[in-house]
RNA sequence: GGUCCCAUCGUCUAGUGGCCUAGGACAUCGGCCUCUCACGCCGAAAACACGGGUUCGAGUCCCGUUGGGAUCACCA
């Protein structure tokens, strides 16, 4: 049997995009699944849009979500001579034949076509000119008028395509630089790529490369065209309908777990599973499963999910991940264990680490400013007392943990006779400076008594000030 | 416009001719829990695009219509 092997070929021509990030992560893990080479290769041959930094931004993205490839990355600019003998080949077989059609000229002849409801396609100008290579001439792949193409689809099923219908491709541009079609063709050939799993937009291009294959003598690989990602207008997905850059959801606090498990589930299906950790994908990802039809990209549900990867995330770790968003609030953390005990207090109420860090600084800051609002609201005349009698009450306390202090509260409420409810909002201003943050006692035990006591006192001094 | 693909709740989907009175999840709405905000739990509303066939029986098969998408480059 022949082992698998799959690639993922992005242009280097912008960051990596979720739609990037699903076709990569679906060949990824189809060749994880089957044992399979994972290669990744960039598709530089645009040499006016390529940029090194896309390249380098496409291999972060890949990288923050943990997929990782076998072989690669390869260049096709590196590859040249490569795309230069297998056209020299088919140039002398006959099955390629040099054009000198201007640019300007095929332009104007496809709109007029356009125009008149005719199809657009090359008419064949040069096809038996016998025309030699010079500065300006292009390699034109000698297509078959007559037959039919046949893609057979993992995902799609039978497409038959007329051959009349497709026309004699460009295969070397007149710089010398191999077209994507025929480049595709000579990697996917020569990296003995097995399965092609890409965007159902290559569909239409899928026959001509199959040609090419056939003209070569080559076996065809199979091939999974998996449907699009669209925004939530039902066009293709872009800018406008929100970030669609992957390393942008990092910057935004998403867990890349997140971000896999939503891709994955968009257009592919487990039964009615929703969860699935990075080994459960790689054990049950099928193309058999894949949807024939367009997603549209939810960022509800992806905010949903990594609210559900926050909760299950070790706090050690998502100390490591919430310290540079600390940082961007000025926050500099001295001592990473405390932040790690602070983690599961925020646990359950973050969404994403930047909300998570957005509800930390009361952690690390004793001076505090209450908010305006809540002041008037809740210091009360009545809360200084209250207030001095909790502090002795806590300074009694030997140990601070949440299930003492709670017990001590239960008691000091009842024998004073008043409701925990009353004195909850006070203290929380004090001690956090807001009106909503985590449990009073969970947060208490983090802080420590010395904190605490200092805070108090120092919410006491404000409570007389105001009399 | 030609060609190609697609079509179940708002969204992602389960469903492979009888298990469907169409299931799950996100979002929405209501309730419970509660020291705030969340989490959690319980519940509600919400879909087989339409029209013809085939069949004892169709969300499931076929055809058409409509709608959406893709593609027609010396881009990938």
């Amino acid at each position: 049997m022949v082992e698998i092997h799959t690639r993922f070929s992005p242009s280097p021509t912008g960051y990596l995009h979720v739609g990037g990030a699903r076709t990569a992560m679906f060949n990824w893990l189809f060749a994880r699944r089957h044992g399979g080479t994972f290669i990744l290769r960039i598709e530089d041959t645009d040499v006016a849009r390529s940029t090194e930094e896309a390249t380098q931004a496409i291999l972060d993205g890949l990288g923050w979500l943990g997929i990782d490839w076998d072989e690669g990355p390869y260049f096709q600019s590196q590859r040249l001579e490569i795309y230069q003998s297998y056209i020299d080949r088919l140039v002398s077989e006959g099955k390629a034949y040099y054009c000198s059609c201007a640019p300007e000229e095929l332009d104007a002849r496809r709109k007029a076509a356009m125009a008149e409801g005719r199809k657009p396609k090359y008419d064949g100008a040069c096809r038996n000119r016998d025309i030699e290579k010079g500065p300006d001439t292009v390699v034109r792949f000698r297509a078959p008028e007559h037959g039919t193409t046949v893609v057979h689809d993992l995902v799609k099923g039978a497409t038959v395509f007329e051959n009349a219908e497709l026309d004699d491709l460009i295969i070397q541009r007149s710089d010398g630089m191999p077209t994507y079609n025929f480049a595709v063709v000579i990697d996917d050939i020569s990296m003995e790529i097995t399965h092609v799993i890409r965007g159902d937009d290559h569909l239409n291009n899928t026959p001509r490369q199959i040609l090419l294959y056939e003209a070569l003598g080559c076996p065809v690989p199979e091939f999974a065209h998996v449907p699009m990602i669209l925004g939530a207008d039902r066009s293709r997905l872009s800018k406008r309908h929100g970030a669609t850059s992957v390393l942008a959801y990092k910057e935004m606090g998403y867990l890349p777990q997140a971000m896999l498990n939503y891709l994955a589930r968009l257009g592919w299906s487990h039964g009615d599973q929703e969860i699935f950790s990075r080994e459960e994908l790689i054990e049950k990802f099928s193309l058999e499963n894949v949807g024939k039809s367009a997603g549209i990209f939810n960022p509800d549900k992806l905010l949903w999910l990594n609210a559900h990867y926050i909760k299950e995330e070790d706090p050690n770790k998502l100390a490591q991940l919430v310290l540079p968003f600390l940082e961007q609030q000025g926050i500099k953390v001295e001592d990473v264990s405390y932040l790690a005990r602070a983690i599961p207090t925020l646990q359950p109420r973050s969404k994403t680490l930047v909300e998570m860090a957005g509800g930390m600084p009361f952690y690390f800051k004793d001076e505090l400013e209450y908010e305006e609002k809540a002041i008037q609201k809740f210091f009360t005349p009545d809360i200084k007392g209250i207030m001095q009698q909790i502090l002795e009450e806590l300074k009694g306390l030997p140990f601070f943990r949440r299930e003492d202090m709670e017990a001590a509260f239960e008691r000091f409420c009842a024998e004073k006779d008043i409701k925990f409810k009353k004195i909850a909002q006070p203290l929380r201003l004090i001690l956090t400076g807001k009106t909503v943050s985590p449990g009073l006692f969970e947060l208490m035990e983090v802080l420590g008594p010395e904190r605490v006591v200092k805070r108090l006192e120092r919410g006491i001094k404000y409570l007389a000030s105001m009399a």
